[in-house]
DNA sequence: GCACAGGATGGAAACGTTTCCAACGTGAGG
DNA sequence: CCTCACGTTGGAAACGTTTCCATCCTGTGC
């Protein structure tokens, strides 16, 4: 059905040697045979078959990539530039979401490394098996965004959270806030994450405290961030800024506020991790952390290709984020009218 | 290196055909043999290679998929119901961007036909010449979202862009709009698209007039959507209402309004086609038609595998969009005699 | 006790490439 | 005129599977 290399040499005249030779580039090959089977292939529609050259070279050209979510616009943004550093290296991408599940998530790099892409770009969700024996098995991975701290050994790509999380803290303490609740920290039994950690360090670095009746736990999911944000808001908005710790978390803070006629930045100041593009559309704009998705992206591709060349020197240099000032953020309500920020009741509107 | 069917067999004392039984379920083997087969893979690490399976069953359980942008919510989400079923049906996705560009896209088709992947779904740039030379060898091919009329033969999963696009005009007009903007028309050279054209016809349905000067063209991108929008509101704003023919239309209209204090829905009212998670974000909320992006990613997935059985059943039936009311659209400025914006029956907050 | 059915098993071919290696001119240098 | 080098060329092996087919063996029915 399918015409393959030896339709071609059969109908140039030729012996599939010389096909392939021709085709590929490699070799030496007379003018007028290289004439010969180009016609001939070009008359027979003749499609080299990626799965047969992949089994004789041992690559296949294909690199998986293994996100939470492609709906989310981070993600997004990070698959946008891994496609296009993929494309300028020559490589195609293998593309599947896990949502948070582990089981899915082994599932899928299982199937990854049946399919013996050359190497595998994950967010990863946690399942640290899965990963071991992929590793295992010979496949070089790179995680990218985040790392799982029971694999130190794989290389990983990563913003400098700390850095943008501190500069957001620096940025709402500088404007007057003394109580600004952080939207996102991890739950009771788990360990705080690097931007929980660098929210209270840099609030402690200042010589401020860390009130914890602020601090509420959420996952980054909508109805989690959701209800995060409506528990924080509801009960008198004794915050007068929110962090939020990402951008569904960010999308719940300005819902609730809306929803409870909460003013921004008037009543209470929004600013969050993630400058997705909504940030610039809701009013007031939000100020955001951005984190380089695109190029995250771009250099975790890089990086599992020279890996997968067997040279591995990482470079554990996180990427650099970038404070987006813009109107959600202002002094503390009450700051201008006399009354300081430290008791300041809830006296709301 | 790589431990293949082979080295299992010697590890476990059998032949290789045995080891293949066991490993794909299919004929019969021993209880006995079976355990230890299943132990010689467990200890050796071993991974079957799809390659190798692939060359031989003709069958890579690849799908590739095209899209314009990943980073356009309306693509992620098809993307996201392609994944979704796909899964399902225990395949696995090739992914790759075209940004528009058709030499770009008939590369990426190329390879895709090279990989060997079962079907192709895309949401198509425009080179019907790499398209023809697709199906041509024999890669089933659907295309989602939008059709290339010079290939009918090829089906596709649409929206009933029009039905939504009659539904938002009718909704604007009858809220006693009689200079409607469309934003997001074809070029001067161009043939109108769909949408244009159902709001052309609605228009005239309803007995009422199109206003030319208020028809803009505009390419979905965002700086030659933010020219269209910016030109049309700047000029007077003898427009009362906009209708954006997509979310990066929409997107523009919003923010050119915000940059000329124009109030919304108050001065102007603004709706567009899709509705992308911002719309529910910004102030205030958007009036948008929504398209089923992820049930149609998800039928193209089913429909290119169907298709690939050679079974060739096209179902042109277009999937239903719902006119989703927000608190962008309320009646024209001065419709209730004097300049009154608050009693408004659709409160824009 | 013997033929036969049928389950279990291994050998080998095939899938479509790439690439090593040998063979075959053919022209040049001795 | 012979040899040698070199550019062209084709045969064949290898890559890792699946699967057809033949073989072997164990019961079973007569």
């Amino acid at each position: 059905m399918a015409t393959t290399i030896k339709d071609v040499a059969a109908a140039a005249g030729v012996g599939i040697a010389t096909v392939s030779r021709v085709l590929s580039g490699t070799g030496s090959v007379s003018a007028a045979t290289r004439e010969r089977v180009l016609a001939a292939a070009r008359a027979l529609d003749y499609r080299p078959s990626a799965v047969g050259r992949s089994l004789k070279t041992r690559r296949t050209g294909g690199i998986g990539l293994v996100v939470p979510d492609v709906t989310d616009p981070f993600c997004a943004e990070l698959v946008a530039g891994v496609l296009a550093c993929a494309r300028s290296l020559g490589e195609h991408v293998l593309l599947d979401a896990a949502h948070g599940d582990p089981e899915r998530e082994a599932a899928i790099v299982d199937r990854l490394v049946e399919q013996r892409v050359d190497g595998i770009i994950a967010l990863p969700a946690g399942d640290v098996a899965a990963w071991e024996s992929a590793v295992r098995v010979g496949c070089a991975v790179v995680f990218a965004d985040r790392a799982l701290p029971a694999l130190p050994a794989v290389p990983a790509v990563l913003a400098d959270d700390a850095g943008g999380v501190r500069a957001l803290t620096e940025y709402l303490t500088g404007l007057g806030h003394r109580r600004v609740a952080y939207l996102g920290a991890a739950g009771p039994g788990q360990a705080p994450g690097v931007r929980e950690r660098a929210f209270r360090d840099t609030l402690a670095g200042l010589g401020l405290p860390v009130h914890e009746d602020l601090v509420v736990a959420a996952r980054p999911e909508r109805d989690s961030a959701y209800a995060a944000a409506a528990g924080l808001l509801q009960r008198g908005t004794d915050a007068t800024a929110v962090l939020a710790a990402g951008h569904l978390l960010g999308e719940a803070a300005v819902l609730v506020a809306r929803e409870l006629d909460i003013r921004v930045p008037a009543d209470v100041s929004i600013a969050m991790v993630d400058d997705v593009p909504w940030a610039e559309l809701c009013d007031p704009p939000l100020t955001a952390v951005a984190r380089p998705g695109h190029d995250m992206g771009y250099r975790a591709c890089e990086a599992v290709l020279r890996d997968s060349a067997r040279r591995g020197a990482h470079r554990p240099v996180p990427l650099p984020t970038e404070l987006v000032i813009r109107g959600s953020c202002g002094p503390p309500r009450g700051a201008r009218g006399g009354r300081r920020a430290s008791g300041d009741p809830r006296g709301g509107r």
